[in-house]
DNA sequence: ATAGATGCAAATATTTTGCCGCCAG
DNA sequence: CTGGCGGCAAAATATTTGCATCTAT
């Protein structure tokens, strides 16, 4: 029988498929929170990012488009947007250092697979992950509202 | 059908119950590293532990049994077990801040569970994520060495 | 004897806080 | 108009580094 693969995404890909433009925003409208110039900034990048941005490439970015975003607006929108659920904290191992990074949380949960050579980092999502929520969750009685799976390994090219 | 549980441990439990006492004194050994005795009061430490201890709780508790232990040997003590995967680093979804908690890497890897309210932390092993890593390595061809899977949620007690 | 480990001070990295003036609704 | 928000400086937290000295083998 052949693998049967799941979704994949290599790092250039767009992360987050599941994002449509302006979702963070929305949702932070619903929730009747204040839009300021340096939030819209910060959604956006966030929406539009193709991999996944700690607090110094958030800054970076939304500097880029408007300058007058300050570092630690920054890690006030990060807070703000984790405690409403609306983004996922990553460490990727520690492969890159103690940051942290950021993505907008996707309608299914997904796992991250960093090649410890190389870096790349694939996300993958996986019945078999939902089972183990599901276990998890019967067997210890927990109703369980985040999960980060973090795996690292070597690539197949790492390998050669 | 009743839930079958699999093994759990409460957050005062003795964590890797797979651990024998002296192990990591023991790998180094094997590996021809100097055993100082700064590293032997920090082993014997981490060897012991009944759960998961960061920098600071080592400097601390290694400083009772022998206060020539330097906040730096610690530090450097950890990156050398880490490098020798004797040891797997943990966050704990930084439930209690940006540090980093340490275990001796277990025969079997195993899942932790934290309450978002008490801050409970469970382990859990599950053949589910086996196959999830099996998966893993057969669909994205890579070859896993390390993986970290941390679920947050609220436990039975909590939810009441 | 000597390669490698430790102690110390200082640097670095990342994130948070207090306070005051500003602006979105 | 006004309560929440952002800017600034400074603090807090966590970890790393350079260098002189010490020590396990």
């Amino acid at each position: 029988m052949p693998p049967r693969p799941q979704r994949r995404l290599s790092s250039g890909e767009r992360i987050n498929v599941n994002e449509k433009p302006g979702r963070l925003q929305g949702e932070l409208e619903n929730r009747g929170i204040r839009l300021t110039r340096q939030r819209r900034v910060l959604l956006r990048v966030m929406e539009t990012a193709r991999r996944h941005l700690d607090a110094h490439d958030l800054l970076r970015r939304a500097r880029k488009i408007d300058p007058r975003v300050h570092r630690v607006t920054v890690y006030r929108t990060i807070d703000l947007l984790k405690r409403h659920g609306l983004i996922d904290e990553l460490d990727l191992l520690h492969l890159r250092g103690d940051r942290h990074f950021y993505e907008s949380h996707a309608v299914r949960d997904h796992i991250h697979i960093a090649c410890l050579r190389c870096g790349k980092v694939r996300e993958f999502e996986s019945r078999l992950f939902e089972r183990l929520k599901r276990q998890i969750e019967r067997d210890l009685r927990i109703k369980i509202t985040v999960t980060r799976t973090e795996v690292g390994g070597y690539c197949e090219t790492c390998r050669q």
